[in-house]
DNA sequence: TATGAATGAGCATTCATTCAT
DNA sequence: GATGAATGAATGCTCATTCAT
């Protein structure tokens, strides 16, 4: 087996282990199992711990980045876009690191490289969500609306539910995350921000 | 010097430990290198970890109810009102354990104190926004508007944008707590979601 | 509350534990919590947990030495005499500190004190037996018979007993001893041997 | 070093421990200090502890059958089997962990399992007496001898005789056991018992 | 006398990391 | 490449003992 392949497979257990236990619950004995390698083996790989995760983040963080634009083309409407684009982030979290969740966890240690990728990961999202609201919505908003800000906003209140969804969970693991609550939740929040967006000030 | 002030001391340097490291990663060292005991002792004053922690919890968790009540009685018009609520949560979380932060961390084994506990905050804290709403909102709302849904709604955005201050910050902690901006991101969105459920549906 | 009036209370707790939980898993606090005494204050009565230990079992060497005595006078033919003496045995060692039991348990540290009490005892034991067989039996046996040796023989049989009794209990204190069971055991072995010492050689 | 080997090692070293100190006083350390491994050493291969006490007895016990099936070959008439078997006993036990012995020092924690031990391997003892007993010595008993009853009351004997001689050993752990005296005291009771079944009632 | 307070030493267990093969 | 083996450093917790009051 190829040098790339094994570190994929190792990458692949790791963020299983680390989105269910977190990162300092996951040792690399969870790891090694899942790849049926010694843990030892491990290290032929990675240097240590710490870089299995933050290679993992980054390669995550990439395709993130490649997920939004890919679900970009097939969005209509404004609100509806908007919706579905808040929805799909809980999706895509469910299955990968939810570094805002480590980041909760994470020691000092970790706090800069957390800090550095939650607001690469939140600047990418807010950037693109104003991109949705540039091109659909501004002829409707109030005058002088900041679409950043606004954007901004959304992505807020999308991450107030993930994290109301979490405390919620039996499991903290949002393994069986209930969508059409989320959704409903969703269409709810947003046609009022929006509107109220619109409305007379 | 008293019990009881030991103990208070205990809590301190724990609340202090947990807050900043989270319950798996403070040690008894840790909290009794800062009240100034060797780790046996402080099994003089609690019988194990847990206990500390449980303590810290319940005192807490009572100051808060406490504390929303006498924030109760000074608040004016309605969107004053909550803005202030809100914005208050965010000092009152500074300065304590915020176990929305812990809970992530959680494993298994806490997960249904934890859950339990956040579950308990969140029913007071919208009840008590309802409660607001009620008196102060509804005439103004569209008909038929759920006042229990808005203020769970409101808490959810409050959350959404204490959980992006947190990521945001400097250390992790919301030590130095950005506490103009916060006010003004409430100051933006709260007046929307209010305008947005009286316009016409 | 006189000095010896409180050592005899913290004597009497103590074999109360010990007799329950053996030396090493008794602690300062189960004692003091009994005699309603703090832990520390202990240390003014008695050096050390080992002096209570020490000081108890002397106690009780004298005490069942006084018992043996008494229950001397009470005791009819010799067959009888006999089996009612080992049984009170059970009775006695069901109360108090059995050091066979200790024993077993015990460490280096222990051994030599717990050897020469135990010697002590069993030689007490013996010679008592011995002084029954000689006044009653000694007509009855066949020529040459050593009481002396059939006394050690009779106290062995009624620790073999003892401790198969002790490994069948529940729970390993004889705190629900089967006397019955015992008796019977006893009533079937003691005339065999008997009948033997007096059969032909 | 092989696997296997290294276990064997450990069990040599728990074995010499745990009769020595009995459970609770053994130390991982203690273990480790044997066979020159560090105490966390010993968890590659054993899960803990306990696992390392109930293999070392199961193994033993094992063994302890197998040794008794042997020895059952050699044994020629009645009475110098029955002697021989119960003074094989003590060189077994001299070389192995006794769970008489420690069981007396058991907490509630492992009472069951030693009782379950304790028991299967009286159980296991009387019933080859009694095949003994049926085989040789039905004919010259009383009639109605219950050859279980018997064999259960040698084996009381044996252990009596074991207890006592535990007693009195220097070190308290049978290192250097009399056995010359043991034989003797056995050659003594034996017959006597035997004797006095035979007997007229 | 009595005790609350404090502690050192100890123990079972976990885990990231190293290294020889 | 892969791994079995080994370990140091932690961690929560217990307990006999000391000491100032």
């Amino acid at each position: 087996m190829e040098q790339t392949e094994r570190k994929n497979e190792i990458l692949a257990a790791a963020k299983d282990c680390f989105s269910r236990f977190g990162y300092e619950k996951t040792t690399l004995d969870d790891i090694g199992k899942i790849v049926g390698l010694n843990k030892a083996s491990l290290y032929h790989y990675y240097k240590n711990k710490e870089a299995i995760f933050k290679e993992l983040i980054y390669l995550q963080a990439e395709d993130f980045i490649v997920s939004l634009t890919s679900k970009m083309k097939t969005m209509p409407t404004c609100d509806e876009k908007i919706i579905f684009y808040l929805l799909s982030r809980f999706t895509y979290f469910k299955n990968t690191i939810d570094i805002n969740k480590l980041s909760d966890e994470s020691t000092q240690k970790f706090a800069s490289l957390f800090r550095e990728l939650i607001l690469f990961f939140r600047t990418k999202e807010v950037s693109f969500l104003k991109t949705i609201l540039d091109d659909h919505c501004r002829g409707n908003l109030s005058d002088g609306s900041d679409t950043g800000k606004i954007a901004d906003m959304l992505i807020t209140v999308s991450d107030g539910i993930k994290h109301k969804t979490l405390a919620e969970s039996e499991n903290c693991f949002m393994e069986k995350t209930d969508f059409p609550k989320i959704k409903a939740e969703l269409e709810f929040i947003i046609p009022v921000i929006l509107r109220g967006l619109k409305g007379p000030k």
